[in-house]
Order: C-alpha cells, then sequence, then structure tokens
DNA sequence: CTTTTAATGTGAAAAACATCACAAATCTAT
DNA sequence: ATAGATTTGTGATGTTTTTCACATTAAAAG
C-alpha cells in the first residue's frame, strides 16, 4: 500500500470532522463536504478512501458510522493505546495533562525522569519514576510507544534505551534529528521550528505583497 | 521563488545543526555531512540552498558562520519575533514556559485568556489579559505571529480576532482545520494526530514483518 | 606550474503526489 | 418502470519534489 505521513494525517482529519458532523445528527457524507471540512478536495479524499479500501456508495456518498468504524480500524482506535512518556519537564508535565490524548484512547502509562526531585508526583494518576524503571516497565507493559520531552542533549540516549525496551515508534519534541534502527519510527515535532516556518510564511507574504501593491 | 513548508523546515534543521557544529569548533562545512546530521541527502541540502542563492564554495564547501547568517536573514532570526498567544490553559501555559522559543528569538509578549481567574497570573514575566484586549495590544506593539492554545470550540473564532487585529500568521495547536483569509498563514500542529502517526506506522511495520518473517 | 582529487551547482530524469475528468452506479422523481 | 440527476471510483494527466549524474571549479599534492 502507498500511505505517507500527509495521508495519515488526513486520516487523522477525516476522522475528526466526522465525529463533528455525527455530533451534528448527519448520518451520510459526500467526500466535498469532508474535504471542505479539512481544507482539502473531493478528488483527494476519495483517492484517500480508495487507497484503503474505504468505499461509498454512488449518489449516496459515505455512511458515516461506517466510516469512522474504518478509520478507527486504520489509525488504531479500537484498542487502548498504552504509552510511555520520558522527560517530565516543562513539556513532558504538560503532555501528562492534555486532555486531547485521553480524548483520542491514548494513554501515557508512567512517565520517567532523570530527576529525583520529580519521582513519584502524580499527575492526572500519572506516577513519575527513575528512568531506569522504564525498560522493565516497557516489557511488563507491553508498550511500542513512547513520547520523547527530554532536554536535545539527552534525546538520542533516552531513545535508545526505549528502543533496547522495546519501544518502535516515538514522539520527539527535541530540536534534534535522532537515529533509530529499522523498523522503528521516530516522529519529530519542534515547536520553534513550526512557529519559523510561520514566519517564514508571513515575511514571504508581506514581500510579494509589497510587490504587488 | 519556490518553496514550501518541508523546504523550511528542512532550513530550520540545517541552521538547528550549523550551531552544534559550529559550538563543537567546525567551521566549514560538506554538504554531506550537514545532510546526515538532519537526515536528508547532500544533493537535497545543495538543491535547497542554491534555490535561496546560497553558495558554497567547489572543492571546500560552506563557511558555517556565512551559512548561519544567510539563514538567519531567511528565517527572521535577526530580529527578535514578537508573538501573541490565545490561551493561557494547560498548553498555553506550558508554551509560555518553553525555553525553545526564547533560545530562538521568540518572545511572546503577552497571553490572553477569557477566564478572569487568569487574568494578573505571570510566568517568565508575560502576563495573562482579558481576550478582549488582545486587538489594542496586537496593534500597540505591532505583532504580526500569534499562538492558538484555545479549545477547538473557541479556535476559529479567536483567530478571527487575532487576524482583524492585524495578526499575519499562527500556529494553531487545535485539532481543526482553521479559515482565515487569504495573505495570512495558519501551521496546526495537532498532537493526537502526530501520536497517531507513529502508532499507524508502528502497526504497518509490525504487519509487513509478520508477512517478511 | 601542472596534475590530481574532491566538492559544488544544476539541468535532466525519476519518483511521489495531487488533480482532472468521465464512465459507472444508484438515488429520486415522475 | 424510466429518465434524469448526482456522486463515487479510478485511470490518465499534470505538478511538485527529490534524486541522479556530471561539467565545473577550487584546493591540495607533486
Amino acid at each position: 500500500m502507498h500511505t505517507n505521513k500527509n495521508c495519515i494525517q488526513r486520516m487523522s482529519r477525516y476522522r475528526n470532522a466526522l465525529n463533528r458532523f455525527k455530533g451534528l445528527g448527519f448520518s451520510k457524507i459526500f467526500s466535498n463536504y469532508l474535504a471542505d471540512a479539512v481544507g482539502s478536495t473531493s478528488s483527494q479524499v476519495r483517492k484517500d478512501f480508495s487507497l484503503f479500501g474505504i468505499y461509498g456508495s454512488k449518489r449516496g456518498g459515505y455512511s458515516i458510522d461506517c466510516l469512522i468504524e474504518q478509520l478507527n480500524e486504520i489509525l488504531g482506535k479500537n484498542e487502548l493505546q498504552k504509552v510511555v512518556l520520558a522527560g517530565f519537564g516543562n513539556m513532558g508535565a504538560a503532555l501528562v495533562r492534555y486532555k486531547g490524548f485521553s480524548k483520542e484512547g491514548i494513554s501515557i502509562l508512567a512517565a520517567f525522569d532523570i530527576d529525583p526531585a520529580k519521582y513519584n508526583k502524580r499527575i492526572n494518576n500519572i506516577e513519575v519514576l527513575p528512568l531506569d524503571r522504564l525498560q522493565p516497565f516497557v516489557q511488563e507493559h507491553q508498550i511500542k510507544i513512547g513520547i520523547l520531552g527530554v532536554p536535545e542533549i539527552a534525546a538520542q540516549h533516552v531513545l535508545d534505551l526505549m528502543v533496547a525496551a522495546g519501544i518502535r515508534g516515538v514522539l520527539n519534541f527535541a530540536p534534534i534529528q535522532l537515529k533509530c534502527p529499522a523498523g522503528c519510527v521516530v516522529n519529530s515535532v519542534t515547536l520553534e521550528h513550526e512557529l519559523e516556518n510561520v514566519i517564514y510564511f508571513v515575511n514571504a507574504n508581506e514581500k510579494t505583497e509589497g510587490v504587488a501593491a
């Protein structure tokens, strides 16, 4: 199958929008409305669905329940997703409190840090444990997914620990390129880079508008 | 010029890596080392630079100082970037404390919220003000960039306020597609979707490995 | 000074991705 | 039942992005 990161991101957005449509009482939807809701085009929507073997009915559109169910399956929403968090600093503490994860069936089972001052804190019933307990914890709970909220300097080391423990995919917030073995996935989100992006395009717009005016 | 989001993201990463190389005492660099450092290829690096009129010397590579300076110019690093934040919830509070922004010359000048219980809190010398003071504040300080850390339900409304006040680019954390007039930029980062992405590819890997084994 | 070596810069080629456009299907109205 | 309207599913087409490959150039060695 021919999927990429953007495509899966769109799947998440479709699912999100569909839940809103469902909440509004709709039971069927056409590709163009869904496209509008996520800022895409109807052919893109249909292509994406076709890629995953998701079919609607001609003239009748797609059943929202049916779509959501299939997207749930694709995105792993039919089981609770167990996650560990490394790094209980500013970012880590915020992620533990973040409602979006639990709302989406993602559960941070524990947080890990090297700073003893943080041990045994409990937020949202999530405990902070010493980093050296990460490996047994991950193995015991059969966890595949990790979140890296540690400083840049420690990120590669902690990622290596995670991978050694059995983690197969990581969401990383450190502004650095991480190396991991084949078969493992790292998705890096760097907030300062995301903001730099906005700044760049705002400046670029200003320049071209200046030319146009 | 022909740039896109990914391209600018790479620019941010190049800059990051170059600062590390500089910190290690290097003064020149070749495209292949830089590529390694950011997880790209040497031809991609050279194409990117060429696109922005950044040139090295054949056989001699690129001067790190010179590169950093040009990337600073492109990414707006030569001036302090003033930003406002809307929404002082869990995410907003974390962003105010986030070191990565100030480290990169991004300064959140004030935060805004509708909840009076949050007014006049001060963290990192950033004050929380009533949302209706956003417009005069933005105009007075000539701010072009905003961060949206408000709940999904409020996001479009607050974005409209920002745009009316003169904000031209927004980093949005709400899991929803926002509409804004032409000439404005919205970059949405949805943490739960980023994690869903990781989960999807981990599952996908497991399946294909199962087949291969 | 000349030769050798090694890295850049960039058209050309390839790959990845998105859009178009239309046949096929099916719902609605008569 | 039949006709008409409308939406899907998908090959074909177009566009964007990445990779290739090599002429060009500059450093280093002889």
